[in-house]
DNA sequence: AAATATTTTCGGCAATTGCAGAAAATTGAA
DNA sequence: TTCAATTTTCTGCAATTGCCGAAAATATTT
């Protein structure tokens, strides 16, 4: 679990909609979320796919001419990895020098205040 | 000012001790700082530094056979960007998001949880 | 001034990343 | 059952990154 390796761009920008469908994923889900917005050609998105599988990201089967693939590593799990190696690499794991630099920066809306009280106070119990 | 752009991990390491030190900064303080520990040769610190003249975020002086350098991108600048990339790119822009990936991942302790009550409050006024 | 030491310059190279062409596999249609 | 369409496979390539050797520049010692 704790091998998890960060992501090249790319292939987290496909995580992140293999994360927000329901497996199994094809390349055809890839392509209309992702893929034509960004104007690559099927093969980019099938080699990007396999690059994450060879990273154990996801695995794959093949049904008739076409290929499926599942997540094998969760979008929690992802972040965590991702959030600790941020706090650790630009704040020290300082979580004051996080937030002053998010609200010196105006990162902070006030929707998110309202959403960081509630889950706060959830935590309260 | 938005011009900036992500640093290469290496020289984002380098960046570090830059912001750490008083100007003018030396290979030499690099290699002390950080070359000695990564088993660097001079000549790594020195391309690394260029690269970074390169980029624009210092620049530099020669004083005999010795180069200087001087930093033109504070590290508050240079956090409040790599902040603001990393909270779209991997939270959606959501402060709440971070702050239960944090938790959840146990980087948050129950004295930054104190803190960031304390500072919500005064927030609300 | 010659030899020595230090620092830089220049060039390069392997691994990774972001993409896609060409050819092959498979399926569905005519 | 041949043709056309779709999807994959395989291969490749340019840019970036991480690092360093060899040679040159400059300073220091003798």
């Amino acid at each position: 679990m704790g091998t998890i390796k960060k992501l090249p761009d790319t292939e987290f920008d496909i995580m992140k909609v293999v994360w927000a469908n329901k497996p199994p994923i094809t390349t055809n889900i890839i392509m209309q979320q992702l893929g034509n917005e960004r104007e690559w050609k099927a093969q980019t998105v099938i080699s990007l796919m396999l690059r994450l599988v060879e990273r154990g990201f996801i695995r794959t089967e093949k049904n008739g001419k076409e290929r499926t693939y599942f997540p094998l590593i969760s979008k929690e799990n992802y972040l965590k990895f991702e959030t600790g190696d941020f706090m650790e690499r630009f704040h020290g794991n300082s979580f004051a020098s996080l937030v002053a630099t998010l609200y010196d920066g105006n990162k902070i809306k006030d929707s998110d205040l309202d959403k960081l009280e509630k889950w706060l106070k959830e935590k309260r119990d």
